[in-house]
DNA sequence: CCTTTTTGTAAAGCAAGCTTTCCATTTGTG
DNA sequence: CACAAATGGAAAGCTTGCTTTACAAAAAGG
């Protein structure tokens, strides 16, 4: 799973603080999901759609990975 | 979180066990996202969605759960 | 430069997603 | 009815998502 979170949130002029405290997650949350430590939850990543009143596939790219991911 | 699962999956006329089999998860798993016992992961949803053709959104509804849903 | 803001990242711990195994109940269908 | 197919669901165990705490590095702005 690939993301554009950093670009899209940049784009807005948001810094992870603040779309994390208002996604009620921390900071760190944010900043693995933008480094690829780990992939949100569908929870998380419905909110975070719905913050930059996007879709889930606009932001979060799912490319079969090749294998195994899960 | 609640979902459609079960009502698309009977609409294309397929088992709980063959859904399972496609998306490279165990039976239970399926069970469990119909009867609401938890929510899937993101790749789940991800490969869920391709499987039926349908977007995310479509077959997942996040209504803002009133108060902590994770 | 110097200070503040922002980001990277790691370790430990808890919660949630998923598997495996297993058994019970329901739903066909002959 | 009898038997098979499909579904419900529980318990234990492993993995992943997220938090908390903490520190270092980078970037931004005087």
């Amino acid at each position: 799973m690939k993301n554009r979170l950093e670009e899209i949130r940049k784009k807005q002029g948001v810094n992870q603080e603040e779309l994390a405290t208002a996604l009620e997650v921390t900071r760190q949350t944010i900043g693995s999901l933008e480094n690829g430590r780990y992939n949100p939850s569908i929870i998380l990543a419905f909110k975070i759609a719905r913050y930059f009143g996007m879709s889930i596939e606009e932001i979060f790219i799912y490319e079969e990975e090749t294998n195994n991911e899960k």
